[in-house]
DNA sequence: AAAAAAC
């Protein structure tokens, strides 16, 4: 094992090795809010009426409106694509301007393509023939690059890129649920068909050797333009479960027309991305590009991505470089259409990951705004899919508005369930909670890397830099961080750098964080979903790992779904949890704010499928938690009490002189 | 009550 730190290629390669103390330079004041006058005016209105609705039907036949149907397209005929090449100069150098000619456009209207300057741009950017294009119907490749694909995939040593391999004789194993009209059957190969030869190369060179169950059951229920409601576990492979159908598609039926934009106005250039990935923090973003940069490598298809907090110039001009599949954060996208630079008229794939979160009370009105107020594909045009690890029952209702027709699917984890992640409860008062923390430190058996999470940033700052005082390498992620300061900190916990990592739920969900043992909740969350992502950062691709929860009375508000979710999990329940269930449950198991009557629970895996169990009700379920706080005021034995408060302790051998983990 | 997400 060489000591490969790897920096996933982010910026933040010429900080590395300034030291464990790297948090503690930091200025914690607020960021500056000063915002320039110029960048408050956005461009005004939609300008996008009218003329882009020229294309119909990519979908499987929705079936017989009169619009006019540019050649129509034919799924496996391969669509007329005369209106969607574009041309590469044969080896010329072309000047820089893009195309808006209609390649053989009939009649009125004319379609220019997507931009696609990548290929024009030669005379002035780093040579990269390794991009692909589309002309005539047929799928160009681009020529492979060895740079490129050292920075896309790695090598097979790479210790924090395993993702593969690992266990996938258990992928068998996994329980998969699918409801709904017509589910298709799922695939067992990376094989074509139904995939695309050239993403199937794609795919190898990432080492994925057989699909997760997830991917199994999406790669045919997309490639068959249904949509799609998945309850995964992360680390069951969900984001290859979009990607791979996805782009599948997109290789096989190449780039729709844009149907010229009389309005897009000299100012310039908008984009006309066909897919749309929304997920809800920056860092999950940026990690989901990155997964679909080594997807659509050398084909047609140009990823971008765009998030706040980063500079916009850049992401511009990426844009401008080409916008095929977009990833974005909701607050982003907004901007970004706002000015005009961004149009959703051709979307024909759209994916909320972490979609629970997504469709929740902080984020609903902007996905909304996003998908039904702009001017976005209607739900009967394009093709929907969600996905989480988690779905109650209330976020399915209101899903509901986004899909038509959906199947739902519930997969469990890779390793058989989610017992191989063993979690373990501790009675923690609050007051007693940094001594335990440095117990536990101390005393576990370190082997890879600790997260540790916290319900305000302000304690993920304090606790941190309570660690660094006690000489363990410590680092904070939370949202009034800068961007540079979050991905600093994700880099160097990622690599080893600091092993300890405290955190806010910026990092609960979707970051594949390789090596991390230990999760613990040092402060509970209120909602318990987010606990189950929590413990999702740990025992990943098949790995086992550990999660512990600090629990006292403050917590209680939980407690019935907490021992519902370990006894789901074959987890030991301690006593004291047991005992302050039993008081907050009065009648026993029936109380409506019980976990498996959120829509999840049965088999022990994934969730539940709310039309099945809805006994004809629509919307029966409200999302209070019960309040019976029962009145009952036993004493419980306070495991953490009595503990000696810290005293100054050497730090375990694992944590001194820490350069890099692995 | 807090966190996240645009400037």
């Amino acid at each position: 094992m060489s000591n490969g730190s790897y920096n996933n290629g982010s910026l933040d390669q010429q900080f590395a090795g300034m030291g464990i103390n790297e948090n503690r330079s930091n200025n914690r004041g607020p960021p500056s809010r000063y915002v320039p006058p110029h960048m408050r005016n956005s461009a005004g209105g939609n300008d996008n009426g009218g003329a882009s609705t020229g294309w119909s039907d990519w979908n499987n036949g929705s079936g017989g409106n009169d619009r006019p149907r540019n050649g129509g397209y034919q799924r496996g005929g391969g669509w007329n694509s005369s209106y969607s090449d574009y041309g590469r100069g044969g080896g010329q150098n072309r000047s820089n301007f893009y195309e808006r000619g209609s390649y053989g456009g009939g009649g009125g209207g004319g379609y220019r393509n997507n931009y696609r300057q990548h290929d024009n741009d030669r005379g002035y950017q780093r040579r990269d023939d390794s991009h692909g294009y589309w002309k005539d119907g047929v799928h160009h490749v681009g020529n492979r690059n060895p740079r490129t694909e050292k920075d896309l995939f790695g090598s097979a040593e790479d210790v924090d890129r395993q993702h593969t391999g690992i266990n996938f004789e258990k992928y068998d194993d996994i329980p998969v649920e699918a409801s709904g009209d017509g589910c298709p059957e799922p695939v067992t190969t990376f094989t074509n068909p139904p995939l695309d030869n050239h993403l199937i190369s794609n795919i190898e060179l990432a080492r994925y050797a057989i699909p997760t169950p997830v991917q199994k059951y999406s790669i045919p229920i997309v490639g068959a333009g249904r949509d799609l409601m998945a309850c995964a576990q992360t680390g069951s492979g969900k984001t290859g479960g979009f990607l791979f159908p996805v782009l599948s598609e997109l290789f096989l039926k190449g780039p729709l027309p844009v149907a010229d934009d009389p309005h897009a106005g000299y100012r310039g250039r908008k984009a006309h991305p066909t897919v749309l990935i929304l997920a809800p923090t920056r860092e999950l973003v940026s990690q989901i590009f990155e997964e679909a940069k080594k997807f659509a490598y050398r084909s047609w298809v140009r990823p971008a991505v765009v998030y706040g907090g980063a500079d916009i110039g850049a992401q511009l001009r990426q844009i401008d470089r080409g916008c095929d599949l977009l990833v974005a954060t909701p607050g982003r996208l907004v901007d970004l259409i706002e000015r005009a630079r961004i149009s959703l008229a051709n979307i024909q794939y759209l994916v909320l990951d972490e979609a629970d979160r997504m469709l929740d009370m902080g984020f609903e009105p902007q996905i909304r705004r996003i998908v039904e107020k702009e001017d976005m594909t209607s739900v009967q045009d394009r093709v929907t899919l969600m996905f989480s690890a988690t779905f109650p029952r209330d976020i399915q209702y209101l899903a509901r508005d986004f899909l038509k027709d959906y199947i739902f699917l519930s997969v469990g984890r890779v390793g058989s369930t989610s017992e191989n992640i063993t979690q373990k409860v501790e009675y923690v008062e609050d007051a007693d909670k940094r001594s335990v923390l440095l117990d536990i430190l101390h005393s576990t058996e370190v082997s890879g890397l600790t997260l540790v999470f916290v319900e305000t940033k302000r304690m993920a700052d304090a606790l941190s830099d309570f660690l660094l005082c006690n000489n363990f390498p410590a680092t904070a992620i939370h949202g009034d961080r800068t961007q540079r300061e979050r991905e600093r900190a994700l880099d160097s916990f990622r690599t080893g750098r600091t092993p300890i990592m405290v955190a806010t739920a910026v990092a609960a969900r979707g970051l594949d964080i390789a090596n991390v043992s230990h999760v613990i909740s040092y402060d509970l969350p209120t909602d318990i979903d987010d606990y189950v992502h929590r413990i999702g950062r740990t025992g990943r691709a098949g790995n086992t790992g550990l999660a512990t929860a600090f629990f006292n009375r403050n917590n209680k508000n939980i407690v019935n779904d907490f021992v519902d979710i370990l006894k789901e999990a074959n987890q030991e329940v301690p006593g004291f949890l047991e005992s302050i269930a039993r008081e907050n449950r009065p009648g026993g198991r029936g109380g409506r704010g019980g976990y498996g009557g959120r829509g999840r629970g049965g088999g022990g895996f994934g969730g539940r499928d709310f039309r099945k169990y809805n006994n004809g009700n629509d919307y029966s379920y409200s999302r209070g938690g019960d309040n019976f706080n029962g009145g009952g005021y036993n004493n419980y034995p306070p495991l953490g009490g009595g503990r000696p408060s810290y005293a100054p302790r050497d730090v375990p051998m694992q944590y001194q002189n820490k350069t890099s983990w692995f």
